[in-house]
RNA sequence: GGCGAGGUAGCUCAGUUGGUUAGAGCACACGACUCAUAAUCGUGGGGUCGGGGGUUCAAGUCCCCCCCUCGCCA
């Protein structure tokens, strides 16, 4: 049995995400925390709410909430809803809790130990009317190259020209508007990534089997330009967590927070600490984890993401572990993937274009959503969602395919022989040959899903439910049961194990229909089927049943063209 | 503008280090079956692999140029 840990790129507390971020990051990490515990490993699935930062304190300003009230209620939200895509996570934490406030300041203080912190003095633009220091792009102003007057402080958007805040003519306040704008002097703690460039370059250089997506953009960004540059890992607010250097103050840094994205990676290892809290644990059950002086070396520790959290990633967090000089566990696979697009554009939050997960789970059941987007998961490329594309492969993979399947399976048997699983015969030579194939693809299915090939694991897994149907179809049992009966009992009592090892082995797809259709044969064994012509005598002869519900209803063409025309425009 | 990723059947996508008639699912046509959610199973039509050059006995697969899409640019 392998250790097996497992994280979540964390999502933006500002609000619920939509399906481009949920099969980014979460849904595909879940499918394979589900697959490994069903091989019977130990997993640590961890996740959280990315909660600091300038966009949280205005989105609860906006909502005239504290922020830490905002964050509470939005986290908690964020949390049902995983709970409704049956997101496994062990712990869904939050990078605002106390253990992730220690540990940044804890990591922030060993890499000043370790000489890679550097304290900058710069000049930033201070709003008096907001008593703030305002990031770039919370700048407005004329673009000084095509006179658009909505450009932002860190670029215009209309003629793409990089800017610097105070480049901008008539600069004002994103926030309230005021004009009332002065350059201040500030003083920030850099971490010196220049410095651990080469340690970090042998470190990528070594991680061969990486997508080339992750190791290609981590490349690019220790190359391009002048190469890794240093990154400022604090800022002037108020929410976030408190500079300090380890347990001590921070001379000359009152009153500032860490940047969010150096705590929120961080929140990784606090999460596992919560986890152990929450779960009455000790710091020894969370560092098993992370310390590989304390268990950790045999842990595999695998991450997802979107493509554009990879430099994060790859650069700034190994730094952060690299520089800190302790026995940390450092990734050991980064699995990252492209943007889904939806119908002919972007996702787009601001605009409310395209589903939203709260949206999503409102207008059909959660396996749904998880078999279009894993078997259609952005691996090699963007990819697009498109309501008859949903429609077309729910219908005929999930409907058609697999529950018609155990729909007609069960119907039969309750028709012929009762609910129970029928007695008489045995299996012959086109049994034989199917246990044969399904011993081969399920061997092709395993390889798909242990080196994450998420696409192509969910056409094998769709190739197996297939499988049964040209068995039925070729045993044809309703004509056989009008002469041969005792081998139409054989076919029958194959066919409703075959369903079995069907949700067991489909369940981190589908996990809600893999338990009812279990729950329906009566049958509580999940072990995965190693041996398959074992796998496929688990259901014995006299075993009761229960035919079960339609297992999967159609999308009907009203619902998409509803579907297609409310999720258009602007989300309401 | 620079960098990166893509452009393969009507649609969504596979195509190892270049090597036999370029594949799958969906859609479409025809056939089989009638247990089943008008489901299933079989057969078939359909592609000058973005365009143009080049290397090679041989290129979707390597090199150069161009066009288009998407993303990133601290």
């Amino acid at each position: 049995m392998a250790r097996i840990l497992i994280t979540s790129a964390i999502p933006y507390i500002n609000g619920i995400k939509h399906l481009g971020n949920l099969v980014g990051s979460q849904l595909p990490a879940d499918l394979y925390a589900r697959y490994m515990r069903g091989r019977g490993h130990e997993v640590m699935f961890i996740c959280a709410t990315d909660e600091h930062g300038t966009p949280a304190e205005l989105a609860a300003a906006k909502a005239g909430k504290p922020v830490e009230v905002y964050c509470t209620e939005m986290h908690e939200i964020q949390k049902d809803i995983a709970a409704g895509f049956r997101l496994s996570f062990d712990h869904f934490g939050r990078s605002s809790s106390a253990r992730n406030h220690k540990l940044t300041q804890h990591f922030a203080g060993r890499l000043a130990d370790n000489g890679f912190i550097e304290e900058v003095s710069e000049r930033q633009v201070f709003s008096v009317a907001d008593n703030r220091f305002l990031p770039d792009r919370y700048i407005e102003g004329t673009c000084p190259n095509c006179g658009y007057d909505k450009a932002r402080g860190d670029q215009c958007e209309n003629c793409t020209k990089q800017l610097d805040p105070t480049d901008l003519i008539n600069p004002r306040s994103a926030i309230s508007g005021s004009t009332d704008l002065e350059v201040r002097e500030t003083k920030h703690l850099y971490l010196r990534q220049r410095a651990l460039k080469d340690e970090i370059e042998a470190w990528i250089d070594s991680k061969t089997d990486w997508p080339v997506l992750t190791t290609s953009i981590a490349k690019k960004w220790l190359h391009d330009g002048d190469g890794l540059q240093d990154r400022g890992i604090t800022r002037d607010l108020h929410w976030g967590v408190p500079v300090r250097k380890g347990d001590a103050p921070w001379p000359g840094m009152e009153s500032k927070v860490f940047y969010v994205w150096f705590d929120a990676p961080i929140e990784y290892i606090a999460c596992t600490a919560e986890w152990a809290d929450a779960n009455g644990k000790t710091d020894a059950d969370w560092e098993r984890w992370w310390r590989t002086d304390k268990g950790a070396d045999d842990v595999r520790y695998v991450q997802f993401m979107g493509k554009d959290n990879v430099p994060f990633h790859t650069l700034s967090f190994p730094a952060t572990i690299m520089g800190s000089r302790e026995p940390w566990k450092l990734v050991d696979y980064i699995k990252s993937f492209n943007y889904l697009n939806y119908d002919g554009g972007q996702f787009s939050t601001s605009q409310g274009r395209g589903v939203f997960m709260d949206q999503a789970l409102s207008i059909l059941p959660a396996d749904y959503w998880r078999w279009w987007l894993l078997s259609h998961a952005p691996e090699n490329s963007d990819s697009e969602f498109t309501w008859e594309n949903f429609q077309a492969s729910v219908n005929k993979d999930l409907a058609d395919v697999l529950g018609n399947l155990i729909s007609r399976v069960t119907k039969f048997c309750r028709a012929k022989f009762g609910e129970t699983v029928p007695e008489g015969g045995t299996l012959g030579e086109r049994e034989q040959a199917l246990i044969a194939e399904l011993q081969e693809r399920l061997a092709a299915y395993e390889a798909c899903m242990e080196a994450m090939e998420i696409r192509k694991a969910a056409t094998e897994l769709r190739a197996i439910w297939v499988a049964g149907n040209e068995y039925l179809q070729s045993a044809a049992p309703w004509t056989v049961v009008k002469t041969e009966p005792e081998r139409a009992q054989a076919m029958i009592r194959l066919s409703l194990n075959l369903i079995r090892l069907y949700a067991v082995i489909s369940r981190p797809f589908i996990p809600d229909a893999a338990a009812s259709t279990m729950a329906s044969l009566n049958c509580d064994d999940w072990t995965w089927p190693g041996d398959v012509a074992a796998a496929l005598s688990v259901l014995p002869a006299g075993h009761a049943f229960t035919t079960p519900e339609v297992l999967f209803r159609k999308i009907t063409d009203e619902e998409r063209v509803d579907w297609q025309t409310r999720f258009a425009g602007v989300r309401t």
